[in-house]
DNA sequence: ATGATCTAGTTTCCTAGTCAACCAAATGGA
DNA sequence: TCCATTTGGTTGACTAGGAAACTAGATCAT
């Protein structure tokens, strides 16, 4: 760092992870794109998918986003028949979020999609690699007290 | 992945990559910001600070973006006075991308808080585990052919 | 009970990408 | 040589998200 003077970008975890969890995301992107929905849209109705009702602030905070965007984020899966926006009982102000029929029916088939993104792209890795992969990125997000954080 | 039914999101490595990425990207987004660039146009600078005078195709394939991206990205360096485009010889179509002398004398100070920003997220790892992660993501990229990917 | 403040959500404006249509120049047969 | 194809790059339509302004309803202190 001193002999070198100026870095790689190559030199840099950050970058490695960039490169690699974007690759990722795409692949899957491409692979859930087959049902119609988007990874932030995964996201969602897996996140209602137990938690259900939920409010937008409340899914804000659990996927890293905005409230504007998660408002429209809603929109568009109200759109598509696979979410329910219904008046929260007690606050006028706030809304129930929760899946529709169509919406619970497309969970299972997403995950398994996600599995497969997963297998496709670690299945390399034997168990305890993989094993110490998630401990490694548990521990830098633990550290930083991510439990989520932007789709972006 | 039969017990449980229906995967959670927790449960895939690509969801814990994007956390961790999307989190050492932000951070080091607002990291460059105050030098008043963004991370593409770090990678943009960085490319070039080594690899100069490069074409535009060359650079959406180095960085992992469309040719209509680099385009863009071209015009905003251009316009910031770090980049400089010029006709190539030889080929009447192509151009030729080089950093300005503003845009070179940038990239120490950038490369510097991308040491920073890995020091910050991965400084609690220690040389070996550092050393692991790196070897790990290596291997999935590597398996992959990855040696770019989008900026997204 | 009423004005100040806080909270829930939406909307508007902006940025930074993709994709596909496009233009111009180069290449390569026939 | 001249047309068809390929290549290099830009542009326009579109998308997803962030930030901040905004609206409406709740809460709280007096």
């Amino acid at each position: 760092m001193d002999a070198e003077q100026v870095s790689e970008l190559e030199d840099h975890l950050g970058y490695w992870l960039r490169i690699v969890s974007n690759a990722v995301s795409h692949a899957f992107a491409r692979k859930v794109e087959s049902q119609g929905v988007t990874v932030a849209e995964w996201v969602f109705l897996r996140s209602l998918y137990d938690r259900s009702p939920a409010s937008p602030t409340q899914l804000a905070e659990a996927m890293g986003m905005t409230k504007g965007a998660i408002s429209k984020l809603a929109d568009r899966l109200v759109d598509k028949g696979l979410v329910l926006r219904s008046a929260s009982a007690g606050d006028r102000r706030g809304h129930s979020l929760t899946l529709a029929p169509e919406g619970r029916r497309k969970v299972p088939a997403l995950a398994a999609l996600a599995d497969a993104n997963d297998a496709d792209f670690f299945g390399g890795l034997d168990a305890e690699e993989r094993d110490r992969l998630r401990q490694l990125l548990h521990r830098i997000a633990g550290g930083r007290g991510l439990d989520a954080a932007p789709i972006d």
